[in-house]
DNA sequence: ATAGTTATTGCAAGAACTTGCAATAAGGAT
DNA sequence: ATCCTTATTGCAAGTTCTTGCAATAACTAT
């Protein structure tokens, strides 16, 4: 659990609080190492914390989404997920097996150019889900 | 409700079947120009087909979806909403204030063709939605 | 340490979305 | 036209997610 607190003045840089909650929320997040949905993120979170509510983690969720602590991103079926914020990148999904891959943020960083100069909206950063056919479920 | 009867074959061809039900989600979308949240859909379909009900909806919004007829993005809160399918275009939301713009497809195919080079993926063509700071709230 | 401020939480109710299953109706065959 | 097959729907119940508000507890200042 001490890993977690150096989340805290990241927080509070902010004008938020760190709480037991926020914690074990972080906790289940940075021990994950994938995408994880809030009901399964709750479940685990309450090992920790049994107090924990349902609505505190989705209003926590997105709390740290907004401070980019976490990152979001959506499913093959279109539910949100969740995962800790590490290195940059973005994701492609199988739309058949749902096996997901890495892709680096480098790649993306001509097109993002690309879009704030000929749309005129700014801070266009946000993660982004691809969608496709992994190798294995093409050859079947 | 004459100019959705071209659909019918693009559902056939696949084995499925034109209801009064999916006319009148097609005809609402095809009106409507904007991208509509399942609610708002099944609240106008309501108007046309008054024996429709919310399941149906959300169904019929999905087989579109997977047959390409209607094009699914997710708004800034999150939440999925669809459009009818025209041109291939992507869109980019302001975080602040909710506008949209489009963006054509073309500006991501050199992006497409490298992800699949460098991901082994293969028909990565989906549709995807950026957020961005839009030029008027950037004034404020 | 203690008290004060207010961000955060839990609760409870509600809205949005999903699922299983029996009844219905679209489209093909006779 | 009528029957047959089965895709599709409605119903009802369940799950997931959201929201308002009073109670709690994190941080600040004394």
């Amino acid at each position: 659990m001490t890993c977690t607190s150096e989340y805290v003045p990241q927080l509070r840089a902010r004008g938020f609080r760190m709480t037991s909650q926020r914690l074990a929320i972080l906790h289940v997040l940075r021990h994950a190492g994938t995408h994880l949905s809030p009901s399964e993120i709750y479940r685990q979170a309450k090992r920790d914390y049994p107090g924990l509510t349902e609505p505190t983690v989705y209003r926590t969720l997105e709390l740290l989404s907004d401070i980019a602590l976490v990152r979001p991103s959506y499913n093959s079926s279109g539910h949100l997920t969740y995962e800790i914020a590490g290195n940059d990148h973005h994701h492609i999904i199988c739309k058949q097996c749902g096996s997901e891959i890495e892709v680096e943020h480098t790649l993306l960083e001509s097109l993002y150019r690309l879009l704030e100069t000929t749309s005129g909206y700014r801070s266009i950063g946000s993660h982004v889900t691809f969608f496709g056919v992994c190798p294995q479920c093409q050859t079947s």
